[in-house]
This record gives structure tokens, C-alpha cells and sequence, in this order.
DNA sequence: TACCTTCGTTAGCGTCACGAACGTTTGGAT
DNA sequence: ATCCAAACGTTCGTGACGCTAACGAAGGTA
């Protein structure tokens, strides 16, 4: 006879930096799970869509666009460039950078991603009125420009 | 001169699983920061809260309150031994479990952790007005009850 | 010249959520 | 009474993630 499990004590639940873990946690499964159908991963998307925003950059850059460390962005451009997604050519005015240049095959895997990354924010979101889904963005926005990480002032 | 550096894309930053993302990592930090201060870690917050909330319990029990997982949980315990904030026998009507149990000195660590977290949640959420923190509060609630990690349907 | 910074790259760390497996113990079904 | 499945505590390992250190190459500046 089980003695009836005790539920997560309340003191617990309402603490918003465990509710946030809880939710980020979530979040992430949704939409790792359907970019692995693709293959894709959410570095993948990131530097796509900061590439297709704002034009070709050096990795350094992307980086900055992204919040992708620049030590991480080496792999992620590995992936896309050899999908064909990229091109990855030394900046003949600054040799020290590459310039990144996304390709039409990028551009298409882009928006077949980004209809992926919309599909996870429905599910993620399906709970919430759109008003609500709506003001939780907005929040959230409010705290993450708030409490900057350190890197962003520089 | 610096090509003056493109923001974060708005396509990114409305995305609302990345600022799930970097909300909790932020929330993580401080509370992270305010705790290691104090020597202690996010989860012996939480057993100890479970214990207080609910009363002595098995490992597993504990577990299932919390979310940490029973593997994860014999560190903290162990810690939370030496520290003597809890005390572990053998249960003697069922020998695979034990009987964790809360001592006054944990009471009082608990305390302190208590106004720790606290702390920290105060300045979490200081960019929001009161209502808005508990409407955060409430769609977080909502969001994570939506989405059962496949461990608590058991 | 000398110095400091930026860039791409490699390697590594620490934390976290999670799972595998094992020996022990229990309770239930046969 | 015996067998089996499950639960328990524990150890070990994994993969993802955020992050840092260091290096050689190149550029800016004094």
C-alpha cells in the first residue's frame, strides 16, 4: 500500500526561478525534439535567422547576434556549412575574419526551420490565451533586457 | 572602427522558448550566487523545504517531491548529513528505504536559505510591478503544469 | 619598433537533467 | 512456499549547455 505520494509542496511551486527552470526545461524539450526530426539544432537556427536579418557577417559578429559563444559558433558553422547552408570565406579586407555568407540552400532551410521553431512555441504556449502567451513574452522580455548578462556590455 | 555591431534580430529575440531560456539562466545565477555564498546549492533548499512542508520521508519520497532525481538526491542528503540538518536511519517497517529526518538544526538552515531565495526572487523580479510578477507567476504555473515531465505520471 | 586588441580555433571545465545497472528488500500472485 | 515484479538506495556514466583559457594570425596604434 503506497502512502500516498505527497505532491510537490506548495512553497516549492510558487518560487518563480524554479517555475522558470521548469518552463525553460520545457520549452527546450519541444523544440530540441522537433529539430532533431531535421537534424537541426537550435544554434543552427539562431545563426540563420541572424544571417538572414542583418546580412552576412564575420563569426565574431554572429556570435554577438546570436549569444552563441564565439568557441561554440565554430561547430555550429562547421554543420552549416557542409549542409551547404553557408560558405565560409576569409574577409579579404580583415584576414583575420571569415565572412559568412548565407547561401539559397540556407535560406530555404531557414524557413523550413523557422515553421519547426513556430510549431514548438504553439505547443509550448498552447495553454495560454494569446493575450496571455502575449503579456508572458513581454515579461519575460522585461527580465532578460533587465538582467543583462555580463558579456553584453562590452 | 568598429562596423557598429548588429543588435540580437527581433525574429530571435521574440521567440518565446529563448527567453525562457535566458530568464531562468539569470534566475539560476542569483540564485545560484546568493546561496554559494552560504556554501548551499538550489536543491538542499528544496529537500529541506519538502521535509518542513510535509514531514520526514524516504529518499524516494523526497525525490518525487522535489523533481531531483533519486540519484542526485544521495549527494545532498549526504551533504546535508554532515552538515547535521538531517538525520538518515533505516526505516524499520520497510529496510530498503530510509526515514530522512528534519533536525533543529536544519530547521534553522532553512531559515536562513528561506530568506536567501528570497532574496533573490525579490531581485528577479524587481523590473516588475507586483501584478506583474505574480501574473508572470501564474502563466509560469500554468506552463509547467501543462507540460508533465514524462517522470511525474507515474 | 613595440604593444594591445580582435579573430578563428581547439581544448577543457562545471553544472545540470537524466538514465543504466546492481544488490537488497518487499509485496503480491501463483 | 515459491517465484516474480517492483521499489529502494547507490554508483557510475552521458550528453547538452554555458563558459573560460590559450594559441597563432592579423590588425590598429603609438
Amino acid at each position: 500500500m503506497s502512502p500516498t505520494p505527497e505532491p510537490t509542496p506548495a512553497r516549492l511551486r510558487a518560487i518563480p526561478s524554479r517555475l522558470l527552470a521548469g518552463a525553460a526545461l520545457a520549452a527546450d524539450r519541444l523544440v530540441g525534439e522537433r529539430l532533431a526530426a531535421e537534424g537541426a539544432h537550435k544554434w543552427h537556427f539562431a545563426a540563420l535567422v541572424a544571417l538572414d536579418e542583418a546580412g552576412a557577417a564575420s563569426q565574431a559578429e554572429l556570435s554577438r547576434r546570436t549569444g552563441i559563444y564565439r568557441s561554440d559558433m565554430v561547430a555550429v558553422l562547421n554543420e552549416l556549412a557542409d549542409t551547404a547552408c553557408i560558405r565560409r570565406e576569409p574577409d579579404p579586407v580583415d584576414r583575420r575574419r571569415n565572412v559568412i555568407t548565407l547561401t539559397p540552400a540556407g535560406r530555404r532551410r531557414l524557413e523550413r526551420l523557422d515553421t519547426l521553431i513556430a510549431d514548438a512555441q504553439r505547443e509550448l504556449l498552447a495553454p495560454l490565451t494569446p493575450d496571455q502567451a502575449d503579456e508572458l513574452t513581454h515579461l519575460l522580455t522585461v527580465l532578460t533586457d533587465h538582467h543583462r548578462p555580463p558579456h553584453d556590455a562590452r
